[in-house]
DNA sequence: CTGAAAGCGCTAACAT
DNA sequence: ATGTTAGCGCTTTCAG
C-alpha cells in the first residue's frame, strides 16, 4: 500500500556502481562515459525513476513554488487572472499553490504567514477588500521573500505590481456616458480605501470636468462589491429626486446587481439609466441588455504578475520596483448606447 | 538578500545543547526537563523559527499537499467545488496544487504526470471534456496515490467519487416542464461519452416517459458545452419545423447562450421557450428572465471529496471505493413558468 | 533527561 | 571517468 519510489541509491546498487556517478549519469554531466551514461538512463526509465523534488528544495533552498493569495476564487476576474499566471508559472517550471482570503484582513494574514511557512519562492496578492492597514507585508520583505502585487494593491514604492489604466478608463466612460446624451452620471463605487476605487473616482471627476458637468456628492454610492451591497446603492441613488441617467460600476458584478434592480423598479435600460461595469466579464454579453464594459486583460495581467515575480526570484538582486499599469478596452454595448438622445 | 532561516541547529548552538534536545524540547516531547522546553521555544519565539517543511517532507515521505485537476478555472462551477476543497483540506493541514487541463486530454495526462512527479499525497481530478479513455489513470494507482474522482467520473468501481444525482434531478426537470405546459421538451447536452450527458440524458427520457411523451431525435442536440457551442445547437433546435416549446441545458452557461439566441430570434421566454440549466450559479438570477436551475452544492461536493480523500489518506489501507450522490434542488425562476399555459 | 548517530534523497566539492 | 564524503534540516532510535 505504501508508495515506494526508487531512489538513486537503488539504481546504484542495482547498477553496482556510485550513487554519485548515477547521479551525473542522469544529467549527463561532461565527465562521465556515454556507455554508463546510456546504461544509468535505460534503468532509470525502465524502473520510473523520478527524482524526489523535496530533496531538492531542502538543497537547493528554494522551492519553484508560488504561492498565491486572492481574495476569491469564485470570481471571474481572479480565476482569470489566476489561469494567466498559472500558464506562465507552468512554462516556467513553477508550481502554484492557491489559497483566498475571502475578502478577511484575518484571513489574508493568516494565508501569508502559511505561505512563507511553506517557503514559497514568492507571492503574487491581491489585497482582501478588508486590508486598509499594510504592515503584515513587512514580514514578508524582512523574509526577502519576492512579492508581487495586482489590482488591489498598496506601497508600490516598495513593491512591485499590476494595475489596470483604472483612471484613464473611468475617465473615458465618463466622457462616453456624456457623449451618449447622459448628464447626470453615478458611480457606485467600492470601498474608499482600494486603490482601485480611488484611482476610478478620480477618473470619474476627471472625466466629468472634461465634459463640463458638475460633481454631485448625491451622484456617488459607494458599497462592498456585493450583489446585495449593490443593491442597496442602487436604491440610494433611485432614491434621488432627480434620478441619474447614467450608473458607472466599479465591476460587472456590481452592474449586474444594479441592473437588476433598476428593471426592477420599472426604469429602461439604457434609455432611462445607462450602464458601464468593469471587467468585462463572460456574463457582460449575456446579461439583457448587454454590458458596456471596460476590459481588463485579465489573462494577460496575470501573466504579467507572474513575469515580474520570477524575474526578481531569478536575478537575486532585489531590483527597483516595477509598477505596470495595463491599458483597458471599453466594450461598448447596448447597456450604454440610448435610442433617444435627449 | 538570499533568504536565511534559522534551523534547529542554529538554536542548539546558541543554547549549547544537542539539536534533538532542541527537536524534543519544541514539540514538548514526554522526557524533555520543563526548563529546557520554555527556555528553547522562547528563543524559538524570538528568533522565528519555522520548521523546514521539505526536510520534513523528505523524512516522512509525505508532502501534506494535494493536488487538484479541473477541466478549467474561469467557471464558476470548478472554482466553487475548489472553494470546497479549500475550507476542508486547509482544516486539515493540507496544501493544494490546482492545474487546469483546459479541457484538453494532453494536458490532463501531463498535469497528472507533473502531480505525481511532485509527489502530492492525493489527487482530486474531474476530467476533461476530451478525456475518453481512462488508461492514464493507472499510472496513480500503481503509484498506491489516492485519488477522488468529481462530476465527470470514470471507473467508478475502483475509484471513489462524487456526483450529482444526474438522473434523478433530470427527470425531475423534465417533469416539471411538462407540469408548465410543455410537451416538446428538447434538451442540450454535453459530449456524449461524460458520464454528467449520459446520466442526464437518461433521466430526461425517463421523464418523458413519466409524462408519457413520445422521445424524438430532433429534440436533441449536442455540443460542446461553450457558448459558441450552445449556439449551433440552438439554431438546430430553432430550425425544426415544430419547434421546441422547451430546451433544458446540459449547464448554466450552455443556457444562457441558448437563451441569448432564442431572444435573438425573437423568441418569448418562457412563453415560447422555457428553459432550465444546471449548476445554479450565481448569474442564473442576474439573467433575463431569471434562470430556473438545478442547484448543485457545489462547496459542498468540493469539501466532500475533499473528505473521501483525506479519509483515504489517512487509513492507509485502500479501503473500497465509494460513490457519493450529492442531492441537488430545483430552483424555480421565471424562465420555467409559461403565464399562458397551453 | 540529554546527546550521539543514522538516515530520508540528492548534489557537489574533493579525492583518486 | 568514477568513488568518497559531507551536508541540506529534521526525526528517531539507541546509548548513556
Amino acid at each position: 500500500m505504501e508508495k515506494v519510489h526508487v531512489s538513486l541509491k537503488d539504481l546504484a546498487k542495482e547498477l553496482k556502481i556510485s550513487i554519485s556517478s548515477v547521479s551525473r549519469a542522469l544529467k549527463n554531466h561532461p565527465d562521465i562515459s556515454p556507455e554508463l551514461a546510456q546504461k544509468v538512463q535505460e534503468l532509470a526509465r525502465q524502473k520510473n525513476y523520478k527524482p524526489n523534488p523535496y530533496a531538492i528544495r531542502l538543497l537547493k533552498h528554494e522551492s519553484k513554488t508560488i504561492g498565491i493569495v486572492i481574495p476569491d476564487i469564485v470570481t471571474y476576474f481572479y480565476a482569470s487572472v489566476i489561469s494567466g499566471i498559472e500558464s506562465y508559472t507552468k512554462e516556467k517550471g513553477y508550481s502554484i499553490v492557491i489559497s483566498s482570503s475571502q475578502e478577511s484582513y484575518q484571513k489574508e494574514q493568516n494565508i501569508i504567514e502559511n505561505l512563507l511557512n511553506l517557503r514559497v519562492d514568492g507571492l503574487i496578492v491581491c489585497l482582501s477588500q478588508e486590508t486598509a492597514d499594510y504592515k503584515h507585508f513587512d514580514k514578508i520583505l524582512e523574509d526577502n521573500t519576492p512579492l508581487v502585487f495586482f489590482d488591489r494593491v498598496c506601497r508600490t514604492s516598495e513593491i512591485s505590481s499590476v494595475v489596470a489604466d483604472n483612471f484613464e478608463a473611468a475617465r473615458n466612460v465618463t466622457r462616453h456616458f456624456y457623449e451618449n446624451g447622459c448628464t447626470r452620471i453615478a458611480f457606485i463605487n467600492g470601498p474608499n480605501h482600494l486603490n482601485i476605487s480611488k484611482e476610478r473616482l478620480a477618473g470619474y471627476i476627471e472625466g466629468l470636468k472634461d465634459c463640463g458637468l458638475k460633481i454631485s456628492n448625491d451622484l456617488l454610492a459607494s458599497c462592498n462589491m456585493t450583489p446585495e451591497g449593490a443593491k442597496v446603492a442602487t436604491q440610494k441613488l433611485l432614491a434621488l429626486k432627480v434620478k441619474p441617467d447614467a450608473i458607472l460600476s466599479i465591476n460587472d458584478t456590481v452592474a449586474f446587481s444594479a441592473m437588476k434592480e433598476v428593471k426592477r423598479r420599472g426604469y429602461k435600460i439604457p434609455d432611462d439609466i445607462a450602464f458601464v461595469g468593469f471587467t468585462d466579464e463572460f456574463h457582460a454579453s449575456i446579461v439583457d441588455p448587454e454590458l458596456t464594459s471596460v476590459m481588463h486583460p485579465t489573462f494577460e495581467m496575470g501573466q504579467e504578475a507572474a513575469r515580474l515575480l520570477i524575474n526578481q526570484l531569478e536575478s537575486k538582486t532585489p531590483g527597483t520596483p516595477r509598477q505596470v499599469v495595463m491599458k483597458t478596452t471599453l466594450v461598448v454595448r447596448d447597456s450604454s448606447i440610448k435610442k433617444q438622445k435627449k
